[in-house]
DNA sequence: TCATCTATTGCAAGTGTATTGCAATTATCA
DNA sequence: TGATAATTGCAATACACTTGCAATAGATGA
C-alpha cells in the first residue's frame, strides 16, 4: 500500500493516520474496479475491519482531498464510486448495462475538444465527465 | 407546443392526454435550459397549474419513454434534469460551477471515438454521457 | 349527453445515498 | 504516560426519487 503517500498527505493537512483510513485506501488499491461506499463498507466488514458506513463516506472524502482517490459517477447508477488515482493516467470508463462490469478506457480524447469548447462558449473549462454504457463481450 | 406528437405518442401506447402532461411538455418546450423535477414543479405552481411533485416524476418518465424528452445528469448535481429532445440534435452541456448556468454544446465529438472504444474493449456501445464544468464568461 | 371503465393523480409512506451533531474513542506529541 | 484535539460510531436528518392506494378524470360507446 502507498502508506507513505497517505501518511505524508495526512500529516501535511494536520490529520491523523488511522486504521480505517489505511484500510479503505488499501482496499481500493487491491481492487481493480471502482467501488461504491456501500461496497467498501461491506467488503471491510467481511475482512473483519470494524468501520461504520458514515466513516467510509468521511474517509473517501479525505482521500479525495489528498488527491489519492478519484470519485466517478456512472450513468444512472445513483451512487458514486471511488478508485485509486495516484500513479494512474486520467481515464474514463465503460459499464455493461446487463452485468454492471466496469472497464477502464485507456484514452481520454478530450484535450483538443476542450480547446474547441472554450473558444466556442467562452467558458474556462475545469473538468469533464465521460462515461459509456453498452454490452460487454459476455453479455452480447 | 408539439401537441400532435404528444397526443400521437400517448394514444399509441394506450395512455391518456392529460392537462399535466401537456403542461410539463409545454413548460420544457418554452424553457431554454434543462429543468429538474423540482424546478418543473415550482414553475408550474407559479403558473397556477395544480400538479404534485410525484406526478412531475411520473410525467417526465412517460415523456422520456415517448422519446420527447431527454434526461441529463450533470456533474455532481445530485439530481436529473430534463430537456426537449424532439427536433433537436444529440448534444452535450457545459455548466458554470459558480452560477450554475447551463449552455448547450453544439457538437458531439464521440462518433469516431465510439468505434475505437468498441474495437478496444469488445463492448457494443449503446450510450454515453459527456458533461463539462468550468467558469462561464461572467464568473471568470 | 351520460354512464362506464380504467388510466392517472395526489397524498402518505417508503427507499437509498449521503450528510450532520454530538458524545465516546483514539492518535499524536510533549 | 497524560493532555489535547482529531476521529469515529450512532442516531438523526436531508434530499432525490419511488411505490401503494383510494379518489379523480379522460376516453369510449350507447
Amino acid at each position: 500500500m502507498n502508506a507513505a503517500g497517505l501518511k505524508k498527505g495526512l500529516k501535511a493537512t494536520g490529520r491523523r493516520v488511522t486504521r480505517t483510513r489505511q484500510a479503505v485506501l488499501g482496499l481500493l488499491e487491491r481492487t481493480p474496479q471502482p467501488l461504491s461506499a456501500t461496497e467498501i463498507f461491506e467488503q471491510l466488514q467481511k475482512e473483519n475491519v470494524a468501520i461504520d458506513l458514515v466513516t467510509v463516506y468521511r474517509t473517501v472524502h479525505v482521500l479525495k482531498e489528498l488527491g489519492l482517490v478519484a470519485q466517478i459517477e456512472l450513468h444512472h447508477e445513483g451512487q458514486a464510486r471511488y478508485e485509486i488515482k495516484e500513479g494512474r493516467e486520467h481515464h474514463h470508463h465503460i459499464q455493461c448495462q446487463m452485468c454492471g462490469a466496469i472497464v477502464d478506457l485507456l484514452l481520454c480524447p478530450l484535450k483538443k475538444i476542450t480547446k474547441l469548447i472554450e473558444s466556442q462558449t467562452k467558458f474556462v473549462v475545469d473538468d469533464h465527465t465521460l462515461e459509456f454504457t453498452g454490452l460487454c463481450p459476455r453479455c452480447q
